[in-house]
DNA sequence: GATAAGATCATCT
DNA sequence: GATGATCTTATCA
């Protein structure tokens, strides 16, 4: 079942978690790459020091305050790109950061057994062919990059928080503790 | 564990 | 002109 637009338009804490298990899917004409998100952070609302957003719109973070469902694609360190789904109500600017995601396996039904992990939201571009023509682009068959539920059930035991990366600029903002992943898989 | 440097460029000031 | 939602390698503790 594909995630859409009503999922992501809730409170991103709220649906980050959610994004655990879910499967990130791409389609290259008949080709699919696809691996189950394991690790994500939330970037919430125009005071999130950490958030692009909290500069304020520009042309860069406008899709930050459009609709929900859609991706933003960004290059930084002038290497690597970064997947973010955006989340909440129009006119309030969130995303999730996909940061790792696994795969080669069929985990039929589990969260465990797979054979490679996709750790860092700038690898995880780079195995799924990702780049800025997604930016601005909604999650969905259309543009062919999507999210999938397929059922797996997660325990709230195998979800851990923490702080985000790489933002210790940030302020106060930098320990808040918005980042959900799998331990153990 | 913590901290740092280098690669390399779109974005913002 | 400065900087970073990274990654790798290195050094110190």
């Amino acid at each position: 079942m594909i995630l859409i637009t009503s999922f992501f338009n809730d409170s991103t804490l709220r649906i980050a978690p959610k994004l655990l298990g879910k499967f990130l899917v791409r389609k290259i004409g008949k080709r699919r790459i696809e691996g189950i998100i394991t690790e994500v952070e939330a970037y919430v609302g125009p005071y999130d020091r950490a958030s692009h957003a909290s500069r304020g719109k520009t042309p860069r973070t406008e899709v930050m305050f459009g609709k929900p469902g859609y991706w933003y694609v960004y290059l930084v360190y002038g290497m690597h790109h970064c997947l973010n789904i955006i989340t909440e109500r129009e006119g309030y600017p969130a995303a999730i950061l996909i940061r790792s995601v696994g795969v080669e396996a069929d985990p039929r039904g589990s969260i465990r057994g797979f054979t490679q992990m996709i750790t860092g939201p700038g690898r995880v571009c780079k195995y799924f062919k990702i780049d800025k023509r997604f930016n601005k682009m909604s999650a969905n068959k259309k543009s062919g990059l999507w999210i999938e539920d397929r059922g797996i059930r997660i325990s709230a035991r195998d979800i851990k928080r923490g702080k985000r990366i790489g933002v210790d600029y940030a302020g106060k903002w930098r320990n808040k503790p918005w980042r959900f992943f799998f331990a153990n898989v």
